[in-house]
DNA sequence: CGCCCCTTTGAATCTAATCAAAAGCTGTGG
DNA sequence: CCACAGCTTTTGATTAGATTCAAAGGGGCG
């Protein structure tokens, strides 16, 4: 019998599968690994066996852009509990971006070969881990089109707007969140300058939608935030509760 | 037997597949589409029953951006031929985009439960299936990265490399490539009006990289392209020839 | 205490959007 | 065949939004 870790919580993303095939898959995480806020957890372009389901804190997926002087910081996603964060090295073997700690996080791990395993014996949960990874796209697509076509204030109120909710699918829905993203981390999500996004924060606070203060976002009027961020939570594919 | 067409070429992204998987998944491919420039495929929300390889043209994945008065269209993927171009239909049920034809495109269309037979009996299809929507999401993210961090002129340049790089694999290196993009359509992919589209081609122009006359990318200087776009190929996972 | 990172504000600059207008092209119908 | 409508391309002028540079204040940690 392999070594196993306690199983983590089916949360949030993971219930896009079955109570009866999380108990499969969730038998099968081996290790549970801790971070502290800033360490990269993998690097881009190097081989992995394993993929994470994080359990506490956020996860940043991150690509150097320009690698001239100064490299700059684009995060590509965000992860909060309950997603994988790097099932879709499964099949590719390789990623293309780095995987980083924005606050302390746990993560728990499952070896490809046993996700491979499992997923033989069950067509209907290979395609809902599929899923999964194209929820993950689905959102790409909505932070480009966010960095694409929305001006300054209407990108973050539409980050935050995104986080919240997937937040409340993963700890349930509160008026206060701590997010612990830094005023450079949501510059480097929002295609804009820190000092810029610190503007567009006291904006935000003036118009009495939200205020972000010391890594919290505490939501004053939920429904103007969502106005301002025209957001529709349909590319989240939510699975019901 | 169930009916069948003539099966598409194994091209492009397709050669992520084996010859024999190939085989076998191109035998199930039940109907040709003809669409004509501007068409509408498929729109957003509407349950999919097949997924469609694209054989000739160019497809693009839209969406409408506000919903106000004026509905913006935004391009968050162009399709090349030997792309499937809503593989992603088959584990998700329902696309959070349109499907367009930005040129006259002929495609090819596979049910979804044949999908499913041909995977059930083989699972390293279904991860190279599984592989192929996954490159497409590698390349949202760099759309994400390109329209979050890049200046116009890198942007443009940058999109066009990633179509020359693409199309080279499908249907082999040239020094001039038949795009049939608007200059509307390349402001609607790079996030840019079509207004200043125009100023950055008659820069790439003057700077002797290449011209876009006409829906015709002549390609004068490749390596400057690449450089002015600082483009790396790695996020495309090309396949091996 | 001192260092470093994050936050905040001001000023100058720059990039791209917007507004406006004209020219070129294409297909349609008289 | 020509006239016209509609769309794309092109250029100019103005405006708005965001970056960059600079500098100061705050907080946490060794």
């Amino acid at each position: 019998m392999p070594d196993r870790i306690a199983p983590p919580d089916r949360i949030g993303m993971l219930r896009h599968l079955s109570p009866q095939q999380w108990k499969i898959t969730s038998q099968e995480f081996d290790e549970r690994r801790v971070h502290t806020a800033g360490e990269v957890i993998s690097d881009r372009g190097v081989p992995l066996s394993h993929s994470l389901v994080l359990e506490r804190g956020l996860v940043g997926r991150r690509i150097l852009s320009g690698r001239q002087r100064v490299a700059k910081h684009y995060l590509v996603a965000l992860q909060v509990p309950g997603d994988f964060v790097d099932l879709h090295a499964y099949p590719l073997g390789v990623l293309d971006h780095d995987i980083v700690a924005i606050t302390d996080v746990t993560l728990a791990a499952i070896p490809h070969h046993r996700l491979s395993a499992i997923m033989a014996a069950d067509q209907d949960l290979t395609r809902r881990l599929w899923s999964l990874t194209l929820v993950d796209a689905a959102i790409h697509r909505q932070w480009s089109l966010r960095n694409g076509t929305m001006r300054a204030l209407q990108r973050v109120a539409h980050l935050f707007v995104e986080l919240i909710t997937r937040l409340d699918l993963a700890v349930g829905r509160a008026e206060s969140y701590r997010l612990d993203l830094s005023q450079r981390h949501i510059g480097d999500a929002c295609g804009l300058s820190s000092v810029h996004v610190n503007r567009i924060l006291r904006d935000l606070r003036e118009a009495g939608s939200c205020t972000y203060a010391k890594g919290v976002l505490v939501v004053t009027d939920r429904a103007a935030l969502v106005q301002i961020a025209g957001f529709d939570d349909r590319y989240l594919y939510l699975p019901r509760v």
